[in-house]
DNA sequence: TTTTTTAATGTGAGTACTTACTTACTATTA
DNA sequence: TAATAGTAAGTAAGTACTCACATTAAAAAA
């Protein structure tokens, strides 16, 4: 990965995060990378490699974050860190998250099987804590953590710490 | 309303909410419905002003939907009509609700006084039925329903009728 | 080590086509 | 008769993408 690579992929998330990818052209995108916009073609082939290069990185992203959860065993602190997953992500990464919402929407294609790891390791802990539906709360909770994170990248939530103690507590931790 | 300005409403609904708002033209549009392109100009000034409209109509047709449940005075029944609403929406709509949870993200906009009135009819169940964190409550419910609307249009969900109702027993109904 | 060859990286001007929007005009209705 | 509804043919500015060429870096040969 070239320099001038890395600043084609930065300038392409950024600005799809914030004007969508149909808005932006592969010409804006070279402008502010500072480079030709032959070059974009030369390394991604086409306008939706480039994107599909930052959707990679991602699911790749998503799944360290899963990483630390589905190594737990204690089912406890497999609950306890999902629920907290939402509220750790640094708003230094927002824009990032943000345009994988955003294309969640824009584009088509099945986002379903990404949050599935999450979503089997709840199912699991929620089986060993005796919880009645376990795969129900599973899918549930995995939805509703995917709703609060939407929420607090798009900054629409009033108290996140608030919302974070009240999960706990509904969880029992 | 004209038989022509509906049908560019029509044809506007579908394509946006098939291709997205920035990839669809306005001579497409204009095709679609069967109208000259100028015509679009004409009534609704320009592109976003023909979105404007689809907008609008959308809080509208929210603001039905929740307008049973504003209005249900006893607690449990408010809670029971929250839960199935996002159930209770036609296929024949997923079109239209998929568009407007599409735009949310690709047109930036605060979007979250949207949801407001349900949630403020669910704060108020909340109490009655002595919850220990009312507002809380109200606001993950509201969020998690978001989510379950999200999850329905798109297919993603397996099983629907179970997760119905699982979250019905889970609010003791 | 120096020279030569090969391949990868990068450019800038061009391509044919599409874009949102305008304008000058006609048809329809109140 | 005056406003409204509707059209067809424009416009200038983009659009994604290509291509012939220049620069750089790595590998091979001397």
């Amino acid at each position: 990965m070239t320099e001038k690579q890395e600043k084609i992929l930065k300038s392409a998330l950024e600005l799809f995060a914030k004007e969508g990818y149909h808005a932006t052209s592969t010409s804006k995108v070279a402008n502010n990378a500072g480079v030709s916009e032959g070059l974009i073609f030369r390394h991604f082939k086409n306008k939706e490699g480039l994107l599909m290069a930052i959707l990679k990185e991602g699911e790749n992203k998503l799944n360290e974050l899963f990483a630390d959860i589905v190594m737990e065993s204690d089912p406890q602190e497999v609950v306890r860190k999902a629920i907290e997953l939402p509220f750790i992500v640094p708003e230094s990464e927002y824009e990032f998250w943000g345009l994988q919402y955003k294309l969640k929407w824009e584009i088509e294609m099945d986002y379903s099987h990404k949050t599935e790891p999450l979503t089997m390791a709840l199912a699991l802990a929620f089986v060993k804590l005796n919880y009645e539906s376990p795969q129900q709360e599973a899918e549930f909770l995995t939805l509703s953590l995917d709703a609060i994170g939407a929420a607090l990248i798009k900054r629409s939530m009033a108290n996140a710490d608030k919302m974070k103690s009240f999960l706990l507590k509904k969880y029992g931790l």
